[in-house]
DNA sequence: GTTAGCAGTCGAGGGTTAGGAGTGCCAAAT
DNA sequence: ATTTGGCACTCCTAACCCTCGACTGCTAAC
């Protein structure tokens, strides 16, 4: 079912009035903004129509029209998703670069740097996706009957396994503990770990108690131990369809709790910009643009930006661009550095 | 400036009632708590007493009235800061014991446990004090001409501290290069290692690189390398003060986005009980009650909780004094374990 | 299919009013 | 000297009504 060039036209006038002014829309503002002549009572029959199709809503009869989520969805296709840069935005590459010693830190910064660019809330997720491939595994005496293991994979160090030792152990037996790691797991996938702790070697058994611990931990790695980053909660007060209703607050700021619902809405999609709207789409009176980087086939940085449904679509696709040249770039000059 | 007996109880008793129903107190609801028989006439000449004095004001003047920051402030003065437990909350304990795995997971967890139980935002900053002294540095090759350091402080494990090394380094650099740094800052704090850096060693010239950047991250740790947590954002749209005026929220949200001032204001003090109430204390139109946890003479937690200045104070300490009893006591299993 | 014109609808805003909650004050009582 | 009952006064709240005007839907003509 498709609509005429006319309706999309009007739709689109309308949606993006409606974005820039949050006020209900009449058939007398489209004619303004509409360039060619035409007149109001022919678009009021247009609106009329697109009101039967389910894109627009009128909140009293002596009032003009707001979108559905329908008709912001069919407006976010139209935006080309390959050009539209912001050139005018922050220099965030400059910005980025002199923060790039700590990983947190960096991402934090870059979260901040999405808020205050769009006037959103903005939050990133970076998440490891296919499977891990075991590098090095090292094993560190910490003291205290404690080693930290550290081990190298093919998407990142991991570096938060702290383990438990037996009791009395002999002079060389992290060495020969982490030889032996190495020279059975070196270079596999956590499923082949998995799978071969299961045919039990006798010469494992006397490590058999520090090797569960650490696929314990491999295994949250590899499993996607998300890093979550939200940043500029506090934008949505500026928004009038929070600010007077508050109760349509509560079903974006609880979402903006859960980090779980939160990874899952950004990274459900193979798309590269991924839009939610409205309810039907999990967010209760608001949406969430998000765009997927790859960052090197083994780490997925999500991106995202939440607002009310009459979110300024075109800037955000546009800065979310801008922002993916930004991280690419860097991340080249760090390759060849 | 003393306030007389028969002053305080009528402060009390209003401060308690505006806390339970968030409108303004009558002289009539005063009698109705009071207990002995008083006349209204008689509370209301108290009341008027004690609003020139700046504990209380009137929306109106036909309205009861409402306690100023002034009045709340002495309120709390009247808690008991040493039994007043809440056992009919969750388990904590057995709730944090689940998850004694990954700090972090367990701070979060208990900044959750926090908020659900008070049903206020809570905030949780654990926070390195005095001087950290090095206890062992091991520097572990993880390719790509990089090295991760680990430091194992008096105080925890360093572990973020990744550093570039020179170019073409022998065999034994890097056990060389510990063995060095051990034996030259071994017990040593970071002032001290500090000063010992510009007594410049030719032995060192070598290694001068690797130690800057050693140094560097040690510093970031020892500075107190905060890590916060605030649960329960959402839990501010339950109370009228932020639902009805959405303005309201805005200086309490926008403070639990910046980390360090929410660090400095749980911290910038020595008492047990903190409690920061309205604008003065740097919290428009809310207030923060914080406990200080000291956990083994070299970390802080400070765990606080954010609402209206209309909180229920007596609860919110109860609950943080349970809180400190159990995390006390996990400790003391973790230690004797 | 498009347009002008017109009647109809309904919300926003302003003014008015009645009701009631609560105070301040005063004079009498303790 | 304090406490108390009584009473006049204030002023918020909610309800109601009204008007104004912004839009629409419809119809009939183009």
């Amino acid at each position: 079912m498709n609509l005429s060039i006319r309706k999309q036209k009007i739709l689109c006038l309308l949606v993006a009035r409606y974005i820039e002014t949050a006020e209900p829309v009449s058939s007398g503002d489209i004619k303004n903004d509409y360039g060619e002549e035409i007149s109001s009572a022919t678009i009021r029959s247009e609106l009329a129509a697109l009101e039967k199709l389910g894109y627009l809503v009128q909140p009293h009869v002596s009032a003009g029209r707001i979108p559905t989520a329908k008709a912001y969805k069919l407006f976010v296709e139209t935006i080309p998703t390959d050009g539209a840069l912001v050139p005018q935005t922050v220099d965030l590459k400059t910005y980025l670069d002199n923060k790039m010693d700590d990983v947190a830190d960096v991402i934090r910064s870059t979260a901040q740097v999405l808020s205050d660019t769009t006037n959103y809330t903005s939050v990133i997720v970076v998440k490891n996706v296919g499977n891990v491939r075991v590098k090095d595994i090292k094993l560190v005496d910490i003291g205290g009957d404690k080693a930290l293991v550290i081990i190298i994979t093919d998407s990142g160090i991991l570096k938060d396994c702290i383990i438990d030792l037996p009791q009395n152990i002999g002079e060389g037996y992290l060495k020969t503990a982490s030889d032996l790691l190495n020279r059975m797991f070196g270079g596999m996938t956590v499923d082949e770990i998995r799978a071969k702790m299961n045919s039990v070697d006798d010469e494992l058994n006397a490590y058999k108690d520090i090797l569960d611990q650490i696929i314990a931990s491999l295994e949250r790695y590899d499993g996607g131990d998300a890093r979550v980053f939200v940043e500029g909660t506090s934008k949505l007060l500026d928004y009038p369809e929070y600010n007077g209703e508050v109760d349509n607050m509560r079903g974006v700021l609880s979402l903006l709790e859960h980090k779980e619902a939160l990874t899952d809405m950004v990274s459900d999609t193979d798309l590269e910009f991924n839009f939610r709207i409205g309810k039907e789409d999990g967010i209760e009176h608001g949406s969430l643009v998000s765009a997927t980087y790859r960052i090197n086939g083994k780490q997925e940085v999500h991106a995202g930006v939440i607002g009310p449904e009459r979110m300024d679509y075109k800037k955000v696709v546009g800065v979310l661009q801008y922002l993916e040249m930004t991280i690419k770039s860097i991340l080249d000059d760090k390759e060849s550095k």
